[in-house]
DNA sequence: CCACAGGACGGCT
DNA sequence: AGCCGTCCTGTG
């Protein structure tokens, strides 16, 4: 494959730290240059801001302009979603200036269930070295200027997996739940291609309920970090728990709220776009 | 060495 | 229905 260029003019809604350091992806790393290089479907890009302009430069299976389009949601007006989302209160408008640059990827469906249910209980780094790993052995081999990347597996490549091989890779006690989830697709039993024709949330978060090792949070993550972009979700993490008590409720931190509540209130206060106002908040109070 | 951090799940009431 | 112990590994 040939490699690409996009270049673009740098706009207030893109910045590459909000972007890769909000919790959303794992497989995009800060290079000594300030640049962020991923690997994305069969796609590895690197990123670069340089002067005023947005430099994307890469192997893309398809043309740059719109694989770039696509996964950065740069369709969608964020702007717009900033000043409706800075109306509502002083704590969402500090959250929005705060990050300024978010926006949400469209990442492959697949890739972002295994990816969250291996974030269960788990911190960052180790989610990324795990993904690494998985995606060394089982996936693609993607050469770009002499060196060595490797697509995320795909369905049928990661079924070839044993609950051992899972375990070895480091995976702990999501192998079985990553080992079952994969069967379960992989034989169509959960089929994400109609999942992805679906339009009703609810019924989404019913049938992602259904894949072992995806619970209310993982679910919420999924439903607004792929490309199914269901913005009307909330995932409630620790940390949003804390920042939302914090906020709102001002309760010692050992009685905070519960899940439902937090979910509740973010819906009667935030509409619709509250997955994205969820992505300020949480970035805001992780960071600051 | 132990304490802790981080969601899903199953067993209990 | 709600509560709580357990699952695994990296870090301090």
């Amino acid at each position: 494959m040939q490699e690409q260029t996009y270049k673009m003019n740098l706009i207030e809604t893109f910045n590459l730290e909000h972007i890769f350091e909000c919790g959303q992806c794992f497989r995009w790393n800060k290079q000594q240059d300030g640049s962020y290089l991923g690997v994305f479907k069969n796609n590895v890009l690197n990123v670069k801001i340089d002067g005023n302009e947005i430099i994307f430069k890469g192997i893309c299976e398809k043309d740059i302009k719109k694989t770039v389009e696509e996964y950065f949601d740069l369709k969608r007006d964020y702007e717009k979603i900033k000043k409706d989302l800075s109306k509502i209160d002083e704590h969402l408008k500090t959250s929005v200036k705060y990050g300024s640059g978010i926006r949400l990827l469209n990442q492959d469906l697949w890739e972002t269930i295994i990816s969250f249910i291996i974030s269960a209980n788990n911190n960052i780094p180790r989610i990324k070295g795990i993904i690494e790993r998985i995606s060394n052995k089982y996936g693609k081999k993607i050469i770009w200027n002499d060196n060595t990347y490797y697509a995320f597996p795909t369905i049928e490549e990661l079924s070839k997996a044993s609950v051992e091989d899972l375990r070895k890779l480091g995976l702990g006690f999501r192998d079985t739940r990553v080992y079952e989830t994969t069967k379960l697709i992989f034989t169509k039993q959960v089929d994400l291609d109609k999942l992805s024709k679906e339009k009703e949330s609810k019924t989404i978060k019913e049938t992602l309920l259904k894949l072992p090792g995806v619970g209310p949070k993982v679910a919420d993550c999924i439903m607004l970090f792929s490309t199914l972009k269901c913005l009307d979700v909330f995932p409630v993490d620790v940390w949003v728990r804390r920042v939302m008590n914090e906020l709102y409720f001002k309760l010692p931190d050992e009685k905070s709220l519960k899940r439902e509540q937090i979910e509740k209130l973010a819906s009667e206060k935030y509409g619709n776009l509250r997955g994205i106002a969820q992505q300020y908040l949480f970035y805001w109070k992780r960071e600051a």
